[in-house]
DNA sequence: CCCGAATTGTGAGACCAATTCATTATTCTC
DNA sequence: GAGAATAATGAATTGGTCTCACAATTCGGG
């Protein structure tokens, strides 16, 4: 039951060389290496393993059998192995990487998506992915390397994180036609009182509406419905089953679709600005500004729309 | 371009072993090293790679982007070296190996078809052929490892290469049973004389009637014809075509197909031993020795019938 | 918040193994 | 059988990896 112990890559190279040259002399040659390293090297294999694993009476140096399941290992691993080592240095020198990323608030998927499509055209070799399940606690997992891009609103000062504007978008107010706030120039905190207030499923610090304006003004809605879905949201407040507070670029992307209104919210508006949260190891890596920049195309594209 | 130069086995086992037991301290005790030897290591493998293949900033160290790679890579490899380490030491306990048999004389297909056939069942894992191109100088084939067993019934005293007997049998005359010669009890030399004679398309050396009977007699029969086949030669014996001279069992395997007599040569019969010829280092193999006793068998079953 | 336990990193030196150089021993070819 | 080509051997050197001992870090809890 005794094995090679001591087996290398070097052996595998060696008795490769040694079988496509057909001789130690030219494959010592090959590997820039000396002839009596190589008789060396394999003489110290045979001995490990107890085997003959060439055929010496011949003067082309053979393999004998033990010899051809080395060369058959030899030829299995080292392409792999090579293979292995293009990717690694893709991955050094950041043609390669992975992009998983943590939003925070579920409406960033309607840019999201579009930015994603076009990355994956010129960066096949990042491995993407957007990890919606994290939304809490997003920028400790981006500390912990879980993910690689958080998308947030707040940024905050972490050591070795950055935050990174991608661009600024107006928190409206969204309501039915035939809603009786709908009559109003601008929304302010106490409209909200003895409303119906429908909200993506996160906890209140993250939902604009919340931390920007009722907070503050210490307004409470009569009531709260959670709803995942975006086109739900609108679904709902076209049909009269509440108001909502939404970024205006989501609006704008799905206003077509139904009977609803958009108000400013107080006077001058609200006005939040998104920034794309990153390690700051991972600042200078080409894919990494490619996703920003086209982060901010897209935006930008949005809010022409 | 700069690629690991150093990587080695040992690396992708200190991989796979921290990745699997989460942390230094556990893998160098799985290793049976010590921990710094482990720290060390991969601090080596970062440095000639660039790249961080841990995160150490969260408490079970886990792989970086390109640490997964080096483990994917580890986990496909190490694998594929332990089997053929395995069948490694296969080939040399002899649990595994290579029987090429050549021929001298293709009568001895004839026994060694069933002989191969029980051989398979037990021994699997030795790689069995037949090569009937190496008819002649099948010895040198065997000093050169192009062969592993030859099948001869001229034992010469080789260095290194040993002759196993393995059965006796008798060349006897066939002939059709109505050719005159079907008449007498024995057959002599001179009896050839103006025969056709029919025989395996080889050297006259390697033919029993020549080199044991026509040569010393100095007997040349009318015509000479070459056939492959042995059912053919019988074929054409039974149909008066020729007269041949074939191994007993040969003859006795067959003798129920069709029309013909066989005659002792001379009047004492010619007796002929058959060899294995095989390299000495291969003596004690079992799959050999069992090759060997399997061939005997096979024989006695063959004079039986 | 600091302490202790657990874990990982570092430096110096020992040790082992692979390489080279020089030479001898084979094997093939003419 | 001589000479060329090829492989094997031996001794010395080099280089790298390991161990040992200790410093630095991180984590959880009172």
């Amino acid at each position: 039951m005794s094995f090679i112990v001591h087996l290398e890559f070097r052996h595998l190279r060696t008795v490769k060389a040694i079988h496509d040259c057909g001789g130690l002399a030219r494959a010592a040659d090959q590997l820039n290496i000396t002839q009596s390293a190589l008789s060396h090297q394999i003489k110290g294999l045979e001995e490990q393993a107890g085997v003959e694993l060439f055929l010496r009476r011949s003067k082309p140096m053979r393999l004998s059998a033990a010899g051809l399941r080395l060369l058959r290992l030899a030829e299995q691993v080292l392409p792999q192995v090579e293979a292995a080592q293009d990717e690694f240095s893709a991955l050094r020198d950041g043609r390669a990487g992975r992009m998983h990323i943590a939003i925070e608030g579920h409406a960033c998927f309607e840019w999201l998506f579009p930015v994603l499509e076009g990355f994956r055209k010129d960066w096949g070799d990042v491995d993407v992915d957007i990890r919606p399940g994290l939304a809490f606690d997003a920028l400790p997992a981006l500390a912990r390397e879980d993910v690689d891009l958080v998308v947030s609103s707040d940024p905050e000062d972490l050591p070795g994180i950055s935050f990174i504007e991608l661009f600024d978008y107006n928190a409206v107010f969204v309501a039915s036609a035939q809603h009786p706030l709908a009559e109003k120039d601008f929304i302010e905190a106490r409209d909200f009182r003895g409303q119906t207030l429908i909200t993506y499923p996160v906890e209140r610090a993250r939902l604009d509406v919340f931390s920007q304006l009722l907070i503050s003004a210490g307004v409470e809605p009569a009531a709260l419905r959670q709803v995942e879905l975006t086109a739900v949201i609108l679904l709902l407040v076209a049909s009269n089953r509440g108001v909502s507070v939404l970024p205006d670029w989501v609006v704008r992307e799905v206003k077509y679709s139904s009977d609803y209104v958009t108000r400013p919210l107080t006077e001058n508006g609200i006005t939040r600005r998104l920034y794309a949260a990153i390690r700051e190891t991972d600042r200078d890596k080409p894919y990494m500004q490619r996703l920003i920049e086209l982060a901010r195309i897209e935006a930008r594209k949005l809010q022409a729309a």
